[in-house]
DNA sequence: TGACATTAACTGCCTAGGCAGCTATTATCG
DNA sequence: CGATAATAGCTGCCTAGGCAGTTAATGTCA
C-alpha cells in the first residue's frame, strides 16, 4: 500500500518532499526579506512566539521546539540578549536551567513582526478558503505527527 | 479578507508557517539520516533527480531550481565531481556554459537513493489516500505559485 | 562595429547551524 | 550516603549556504 511511487519522485511538481522544501523556502525567505527592514529574522520571530505565549520558557525548550540544537540556540540567544530583546534569568530551585523572557523592547518589536509575517502568511495563501487553510494545517499536522518517535 | 488572524499566528499548530517549515525540517533530516549510509544527501539526491529527468542541464539551472546560490552550486558540484557522481563538461558553442551530466556511477548511486527516500516519504505519508495526498500537493503547488513574481 | 548590459561560473568572506566534547547541577538507585 | 546517569547550557571545530565581487563569454542596440 506505499502511496508514493518512484515514478511520481523523479517529477519535482509531483514530488512532495520537493513541495514541501520549496514552500517552506519560499515562505522563510518572504519573511526574512520583510523583516530584514527591523534587522530580524524568521527565526528570531519563531522565538519571540514560543515567548509570547509561554510554550516554551527555557532555552532547551526552545532548541526541542525549533528542532535545532542547544548550541545554536545558545549563540542565538547570545544575539537577541545583546541587543536587548531577551533577558536570561537563572532559575531559583534548579540552577542548570536559564530562564528566557522578553523584554518591553521585545515584546514591541515581536509585535510588528507578527504584523509583517501575517501579511507575507496571509499573500502566500491568497485563493484558498478557510476551510482549505484548515485541512492544508491538518495535513501537515498529520505528517508531523507521523515521525514523533523518532523525534 | 485576510486569512490568517493574529491569534492563529501565535499558537505554533495553527501557524502554517511553522507546519511548514516543521514538515519540511523532519522530512530532509529523516532522508538524510537514510542517505548517510551511503554518504549522501538529500540536497544531492535532488540534484540527481534534476539530471535524470533532464529538466535541468547546467550548474545554473540547478541553482535556479534548488532555490540556492550558483556559488553554493558551484561547490556542490565540485564534490560530486570529486566523487565522480557527476561530469562537467564546456557547452560547444555558448562556453560560458557548464553541462551537467550523472557519470553511470551517479545514475547507479541516485537509483539506491531514491528507493530510501520513497521509503521515508511513504513513512512520512502513512495513514493518507491517494486522493488525500493529491489534494496536498495541490495546496503545495499553489501556494509556491502564488510567489513566483518575485522567483 | 563598438559600447554597454547580461549571463554563467567561480572565489573570498561572513554567518549560522550540526556535532562532539565539557562543566555544573540535579536525579536515580543500590 | 555515594556512585552513576541524565540534563542544561556552553564552546570549539567543521561544513555549507548567502552575498558581493570577478572573469569570461554572449547579447543588444545605437
Amino acid at each position: 500500500m506505499a502511496i508514493i511511487q518512484r515514478a511520481d519522485f523523479l517529477i519535482p511538481l509531483d514530488n512532495v518532499g520537493y513541495l514541501i522544501k520549496r514552500c517552506g523556502l519560499q515562505l522563510s525567505l518572504t519573511v526574512d526579506r520583510s523583516l530584514a527592514e527591523f534587522g530580524m529574522t524568521h527565526a528570531q520571530l519563531s522565538i519571540f512566539l514560543r515567548l509570547l505565549n509561554g510554550s516554551a520558557k527555557t532555552a532547551s525548550d526552545l532548541a526541542r521546539e525549533q528542532m535545532t540544537d542547544t548550541g545554536a540556540m545558545t549563540r542565538m540567544l547570545d544575539r537577541l540578549e545583546e541587543k536587548n530583546f531577551i533577558a536570561r534569568k537563572r532559575h531559583l530551585t534548579d540552577r542548570r536551567i536559564i530562564e528566557v523572557e522578553l523584554t518591553d523592547k521585545g515584546r514591541q518589536m515581536a509585535d510588528q513582526m507578527i504584523e509583517v509575517a501575517t501579511n507575507c502568511l496571509n499573500h502566500h495563501l491568497r485563493g484558498f478558503t478557510n476551510d482549505e487553510v484548515d485541512q492544508f494545517k491538518d495535513f501537515l499536522r498529520r505528517i508531523a505527527t507521523n515521525n514523533l518517535p523518532e523525534l
